[in-house]
DNA sequence: GCGTAACATATGGGATACAATCTTGAGTAC
DNA sequence: GTACTCAAGATTGTATCCCATATGTTACGC
């Protein structure tokens, strides 16, 4: 955290009755929400390499840049006008995130996840979103779901007249919404890595009949939460991101690019 | 990650048979697992600020630094002959890692965890290790299981003849390796940074009878995993979880040494 | 002609100098 | 006497320089 707790409890949990939350202990973050960052009181407009760090993430994204691809500090310095020291830094979250994977002397590199690790991370969101959204449904007030549902209709909306990175990033920022309800920061903290890393994978693995996460499926989890039932709430999350993984080409030796995949028997000879 | 992941395969898991894991995503993480880090080939030293990290820690965890201190960069670089650059890169880590607390120009403090987070952080540890170590269960070979109990063995005859802190990091060391047997990059990642978190809070809620994570636990843990029964294995490791927790004292205005705490009568008077 | 080794270039890692910002204390005015 | 202002010191943020390492190229020897 470090920077961006204050709104989570300000602007997103308007709701929150937690005053003790104070300045303790802060994440790092920096990508999602961003939406809800830029309308802050505009005088935090973030730190340099901040907007670096989400630039290069939105890139991704947008497809704009594929994984493997080799990001080089003086490249990024001079397109963005700023020294490398704020180029490393935003390089080494990225890193911390697992957006980008950084080798010694090697330099920073967009990182390909594999099929394993995709559904490897789709497990970790079942896992920890299943627990955050029974927590969200206990917390959450009629306010704070039509808050929510009016941020799925907002995004369903620019969907529409945006393109596909735009879409992928905003259908992410939902599920980060409702796990703010939540009050759970650590989870959430979680979340707010493995969601760009699935958005990530999505941008590799998307098959051609691939619409992005439903915003139906996001209109029907809160209206379950909106029954109470933590039970129900939590399968279809679950549910949700199945269907996400299903929609996925894991097949195999997918990830075009990567070297030891293309040349995975080779490989498999040595051992 | 980026480091670290090669020895998680290499030396902890020589029975992972998982080449594909290969150096795709890498975590960023530094502590931990040092005793297993000291011992390998020796050139991999580990980069200057991963040092820095790792004394950092080690200073929190055997308490010659308390929650709330702050980390000078100037100071920090001195004492360990590097420029403030290398100190800027640990100190980054640490932070995201919830170890420090980085304000904007106004520099690095130890974070102090509330009761409430420190409540959060072991739910957080049921919930992820739980699955780990069910996950873990399926995976484990009667070999690594022994692999696991002479590190609880090690780690016992350790801590007799040393100091409290060290015995702290070890006993985490366990939760670990255990972790790694289910094969899971992503939540051992989050295990890794929950681990030190829960160390820190052990040290700052500990209780006068407090016998830090208690190796026969450790062991019962293992055994029960022997069985194959990953039900009883999770309800095993959350007993043990529930016990730490039991074992602190969360009651309330403790986290000494915090300013906002000790005069919370006074601010209290203001809201 | 092929393989290996030395060299050159590019790139990242670390250190230092400089600028911006915050904190703290003194001084002054009300 | 209190509160406000301003300035000095301290500390962090940023940029640039130099060095270490990696990779690509060329030349030499077999």
């Amino acid at each position: 955290m470090g920077y961006n707790l204050e709104y989570n409890s300000d602007q997103v949990l308007e709701s929150s009755p937690l005053p003790m939350a104070r300045k303790n202990q802060v994440p790092m973050q920096g990508r999602i929400l961003d939406s809800v960052v830029s309308s802050l009181p505009a005088e935090q407009k973030g730190t340099q390499d901040q907007r670096l760090y989400n630039e290069v993430l939105d890139a991704i994204l947008d497809r704009r840049l594929s994984p493997g691809i080799k990001l080089k500090e003086d490249e990024l310095a001079d397109i963005f006008s700023v020294s490398r020291t704020v180029v490393r830094r935003a390089l080494l979250r990225l890193s911390h995130d697992h957006i980008v994977d950084i080798q010694p002397n090697r330099g920073a590199t967009i990182i390909r996840p594999d099929a394993h690790k995709a559904r490897e991370i789709l497990r970790a969101r079942r896992l920890i979103e299943g627990a955050v959204v029974q927590e969200a449904t206990v917390a959450a007030t009629p306010e704070s779901l039509d808050a929510l549902r009016r941020c799925v209709e907002d995004e369903r909306d620019q969907v529409r007249r945006q393109h596909k990175g735009t879409g992928l990033r905003l259908s992410g920022d939902f599920h980060i919404r409702l796990a703010s309800l939540a009050q759970n920061d650590t989870l959430m903290g979680y979340l707010k890595e493995l969601v760009p890393q699935t958005s990530l994978i999505i941008a590799i693995y998307q098959t051609p009949h691939h619409t992005q996460c439903s915003h139906q499926e996001h209109f029907d989890i809160i209206d379950v939460m909106a029954t109470g039932v933590t039970r129900q709430a939590r399968a279809v999350m679950d549910k949700h991101l199945q269907n996400i993984e299903d929609k996925l080409d894991l097949s195999g030796k997918r990830s075009p690019g990567d070297l030891y995949a293309a040349f995975a028997h080779v490989k498999a000879v040595e051992n």
